[in-house]
DNA sequence: ATGAAAGCGCTAACAA
DNA sequence: TTGTTAGCGCTTTCAT
C-alpha cells in the first residue's frame, strides 16, 4: 500500500474495473440502475486501490460544502474552562456520525471574524451551522437563517426567531423540580442564587424557582444575580446570608457557584445540608467532587449535543427548520440537599 | 444584500472590475505583477459582490485541501470531561489563525473509524493533522507519518517516531520542581501517587519525582499508581496511608487525583497542609475550586495547543517537520502546600 | 444499463 | 503587466 503519487480517481478505479467513469460513479453513489456484474467489478477495483471521493471535485458539482460548522461565539475563557464544552462537542460528533460530512470548529471572537465567517456561510462553503454561546441579542443567527443557511442554536434564543431551531434543557422544570426536593426535605426558607439574566437558562431556572416556591405556599427569601462563576457564588452567598440569615435552603444555578456558595457557608460556620440544604444546576464534574458532595439538576448535555447535531442534519436534508427541542433534567442526589 | 441565485465567482469579479479573470485572480492571491489600477478596481468589485473563494475549485487545482484536523484519538468519558480538552482546542484554534484553514474536528472512536480517517489523509484531503489523547502503541501517527503527512501529537509519543512532531510540557522539570517546594517546606518523608504509567507524563512526572527526592538525599516513602479519577487518587491515598502512615507530603500526577486524595486524608483525620501537604499537576479549574486550594504544577495548556497549531502550519508550509517542542511548568501556590 | 460529453470555479503555464 | 487556455475530478444530462 505505497503512496502513489496520486491519489487514485474515478477514472482509474473506471479503468480498473473496465467500465466507464459514469458507472464507476453510480455505483459509488448507490444508484441502482446498474448491472450486477459492473457493480462488482466497480466495488473490487475501488476497494483494491482503496479509493476515496474527491470531495472538492464532488463539491463542485454538487454545490453541497458536505460540512457543517460547530460555531462558538465567544472565546470567553470560562466558558473553554467548562467541561460541558467539550461533552456538547463530542455530543454533536456523534448526532452527525453516519451522514460523511465534515465538522468544522470555529470560534468567533472579534467582530473581524463575525464578519468573515458570515461572508464565508453566505459563500455556500457551509451546508449548515450549530451556533453555541452566544449573547442574547447576537444577531448573527437572524442574519445566517435570512440568508437561507440551516441554523441550530444551543439554549432557547433571548428573542424568538422565525426558521431558527434550538436544543434546550428544561431549566424551567428542572429548577422546580430543585424546589421540589428542598421543600419535601422539610425547608420553608427558601432562597436563590441566580445566572446572568441576559441569558435564557439563567432566566428560566430563576423564574421556575420563584413559580414553584409560591405553588408551595412559600414565600422566597430573596434572590441574589451571580455570574455563574465560583467567586460570584460565593459573593452571592454572603449577600444572601446577609439579607436572610434565617434561611435554610438555597437554589444555585449552577455547580461552580453552588461550589462557591459552600465555601462561603463553610467559612460561616453554617453545616451543609444540617443547617442550609444546597442544590446545584449542571451536574458538571465539579459537583461530585465537592465535598460535601453538591445534589444537582443534571442537564443531559451529550444528548443535547447529538439532538444539536441530528436536527441540523435533518434541517439540511429536508430543506426546511425542524422545530426546537427541549430535554428533560433529572436530579442527581448527593450528600449537600 | 440579498442573497443571489449564486454566490459570486471570479468570473463575475473580473466582468465587474473589466479585466480577466486571471488579472482578478492574481489580486486576490496577493501578487505584485499586477497594475495599481486593475488591483483597485479588483479589489473594489470583489467586495461590491462580496466575494468569496470557492475553496472546492481551488482545492481542485491546488492539490491542497486547506484544512487541517483536531483528532481526538479515543472517546473515552473521561478525556472529555477533561477541561484541558477545550483549551488546547482552542489553543490550536490560536495557533492557526491567520492562516485561512479550516479546522476539522474528529473523534476516532472505533476501528472502523481509524480506518476511514486514514484512508481519508492519505486520499489527500487533510493537509495536516494535530493527534491527541492516543495510547503509546497507537499505530496512527507512523502510519501517517509514513503516508508523507505532517502530523503533530500533544505529548511525548511511547516509542518515538521519526519525523513526527510533537508538542509536550515539562513533566519530569515540573514534578522536580514540586519536590524542591515540598522540601523548602521542610518535609522529609515524601511520596507520591503516579497517573497510569501506559502514558509518557505519568512516566516523566513519577520519574522526575523518584530522582528529586533523592537528589535532596532522601528515601521516597512510596509511590502507588493511581488512573488520573477522582477515586483513583481516593484509593491510591488509602493505599499510601496504610503503607507509609508517616508520610508528610505527596506528590500528585494531576488534580483530579490530588482532590481524592484531599478527601480521604480529611477522612483519615489528616490536616492538610498541616499533617500532609499535597501537591497536584495540571492546573485544572478544580484546583482552585477545591478546599483547601490545591498547591499545584500548571501546564501552560493553552500554550501548548497554539503551539501545536503553529508547529503544524509550519511543517506543512516548509515540507519538513518540526524538531519537538518542551514547554516548561509553573508551580501555583495555593493552600495545600 | 451504459457511455460520451459538458461544465462546476479555480489556478498555473504559456503567450503576448 | 495582462489575457488565453488547459485542465483538476467529479456529477449529471443526454444519447444509445
Amino acid at each position: 500500500m505505497v503512496r502513489a503519487g496520486r491519489a487514485p480517481t474515478l477514472e482509474s478505479v473506471a479503468a480498473l474495473a473496465g467500465v466507464s467513469r459514469a458507472t464507476a460513479g453510480r455505483v459509488l453513489a448507490g444508484s441502482t440502475t446498474v448491472g450486477e456484474q459492473a457493480r462488482e467489478a466497480v466495488l473490487r477495483a475501488a476497494e483494491e486501490l482503496s479509493y476515496v471521493t474527491n470531495r472538492a471535485a464532488r463539491s463542485l458539482m454538487t454545490r453541497r460544502s458536505d460540512s457543517i460548522a460547530f460555531v462558538v461565539g465567544e472565546s470567553e475563557e470560562r466558558f473553554f474552562s467548562d467541561p460541558h464544552f467539550a461533552l456538547v462537542l463530542r455530543g454533536a460528533h456523534n448526532g452527525i456520525a453516519g451522514h460523511d460530512v465534515q465538522l468544522v470548529f470555529s470560534i468567533l471572537g472579534r467582530d473581524a471574524d463575525r464578519d468573515r465567517f458570515e461572508r464565508f456561510v453566505r459563500g455556500g462553503h457551509l451546508d449548515g451551522v450549530m451556533l453555541l454561546s452566544l449573547h442574547g441579542d447576537d444577531p448573527l443567527p437572524l442574519r445566517l437563517v435570512a440568508a437561507g443557511v440551516p441554523v441550530v442554536l444551543l439554549g432557547r434564543p433571548f428573542t424568538p426567531i422565525d426558521g431558527l431551531g434550538y436544543v434546550d434543557t428544561d431549566n424551567l422544570g428542572g429548577a422546580r423540580s430543585a424546589v421540589d426536593l428542598l421543600v419535601s426535605r422539610g425547608r420553608t426558607r427558601l432562597a436563590t442564587i441566580t445566572g446572568p439574566l441576559d441569558m435564557t437558562a439563567a432566566i428560566d431556572r430563576s423564574a421556575g424557582f420563584e413559580a414553584q416556591v409560591r405553588e408551595h405556599g412559600l414565600r422566597p427569601r430573596g434572590a441574589v444575580d451571580g455570574d455563574f462563576s465560583l467567586e460570584g457564588g460565593r459573593a452571592a452567598m454572603r449577600a444572601l446570608l446577609a439579607r436572610s440569615p434565617d434561611l435554610d435552603a438555597v437554589f444555585v444555578a449552577n455547580d461552580l457557584m453552588a461550589l462557591g456558595a459552600l465555601h462561603e457557608l463553610a467559612d460561616a460556620g453554617r453545616s451543609v445540608p444540617g443547617d442550609v440544604a444546597v442544590v446545584g444546576f449542571d451536574d458538571s464534574p465539579l459537583a461530585a467532587a465537592a465535598h460535601p458532595a453538591i445534589t444537582t439538576v443534571r442537564q443531559p448535555i451529550v444528548a443535547m449535543g447529538e439532538e444539536l447535531g441530528r436536527r441540523l442534519m435533518a434541517g439540511i436534508k429536508q430543506g426546511e427548520p425542524q422545530p426546537p427541542v427541549v430535554l428533560p433534567t433529572e436530579i442527581v442526589l448527593r450528600e449537600s440537599a
